[in-house]
DNA sequence: AGTTGGTTTAACCAAGTGGTTAAATATAAT
DNA sequence: ATTATATTTAACCACTTGGTTAAACCAACT
């Protein structure tokens, strides 16, 4: 019964990441994780044991998606002021066709600190390489005096929060999907513009 | 029965507002709130009648413990580069200290829509005047170029992303919580400085 | 003491919940 | 056709969920 290329088992998993983007953990129900899928409810379990495999097997997929591409950009060779553009650029497009993932990563985080925490070690994932990386950077290309940490978590912050609080913008700012869509699309320069002239008024006042 | 100074109806209020805080709306239960509450489950309906209701009650508490003193700071008589510090700083530790608030939020938004939007037309909140008088004072005290509204988002992202990611930074960068308690407050001179510094940048960039 | 009003409780219920099981079906190999 | 294997299903179960009900409690007032 192959449904156009996919498995059934990828179908299941496509299904899930709906869902449990959708309703979080404890909203997502197994019957509607099936439902979309178009199977029973009982071939969900056959597949993945319990609802926590299943959330797991999402968590990783939507966090690897996150954590491969920021690695592989600031890993590269690029000096740091072209890094920071490509990573937002490259990023403000991902998330907002992704809308979902960032808040359901820090919700996870929240929820099952301890199977995210398992996770980590299984794939061994190293946050201290990828700071010590932007310190050094950060020091001996830019000279600057910002703790690379707080900027890092600034890039990010510009980065994220903005798709995260999209249903900020539009219930309470009252944006249309257009307008969002616009939005976003002008975040691609207007962040790394930010950031940038940040950098420069670092450099003026610690030239001292 | 009096419990000190609080009533029970609010003591009722204040443990929902843990348990929504902690678990949300779907992982949040009646039986819990009793317990936290030291009450009958079904003293809790007595007061509030269904789990919609005291959600609502929980929610429209904390919201309007963000919004009141954001109004308050933006449409007072400050310079704008004031207001930047002064919000900033109350921000950051209003929220490190009541860190489930934003995400809280943020998931209320996506959860209950309508809700929300029942209650923000009850409360008559009106951004655009707050988006307004932030234009004005942009464009005429500082004669910058960048859009008013990017601005904004970029301040509260910068104020509100590091509260929310407050797990991402104890769980993956391994932060205990002094370290996390330190960077708080070394981000309440951080993001300011980080703020005025980039306009700065947009001073010398377009004065041309 | 009796009445009244708000407050608090135990016991209960229908509707789901995640999860199990054993049987049915399709697919392919012998 | 028969067997073996993987896939798919309906029926079921123990348990939890939000919510109801009717009775008990308790202070204040008559």
């Amino acid at each position: 019964m192959e449904n156009s290329t996919s498995t059934t088992e990828e179908r299941i998993l496509e299904a899930a990441k709906k869902v449990f983007h959708c309703k979080g953990f404890d909203g997502a129900r197994m019957q509607e994780i099936a439902d979309e899928a178009g199977v029973n409810k009982s071939l969900v379990h056959y597949y993945y044991r319990n609802k926590d495999n299943i959330f797991q097997a999402v968590f990783e997929d939507a966090f690897s998606k996150l954590i491969t591409k920021l690695n592989e950009i600031f890993y590269s060779d690029l000096d740091f002021k072209s890094k920071i553009t490509i990573f937002v650029s490259y990023y403000v497009s991902f998330l907002s066709e992704n809308s979902y993932i960032p808040l359901f990563i820090l919700n996870g985080l929240y929820e099952k600190p301890d199977m995210i925490k398992a996770m980590l070690k299984k794939k061994n994932f190293a946050p201290e390489k990828l700071m010590e990386q932007i310190r050094k950077q950060v020091k001996e290309e830019l000279h600057l005096e910002i703790d690379p940490f707080h900027l890092y978590i600034n890039i990010l912050a510009l980065s994220i929060f903005p798709v995260i609080a999209k249903p900020l913008i539009q219930t309470i700012f009252g944006y249309s999907n257009d307008q969002l869509k616009q939005f976003n699309e002008e975040r691609k320069t207007v962040v790394p513009d930010f950031i940038l002239n940040a950098l420069k008024g670092y450099e003026n006042e610690h030239r001292n």
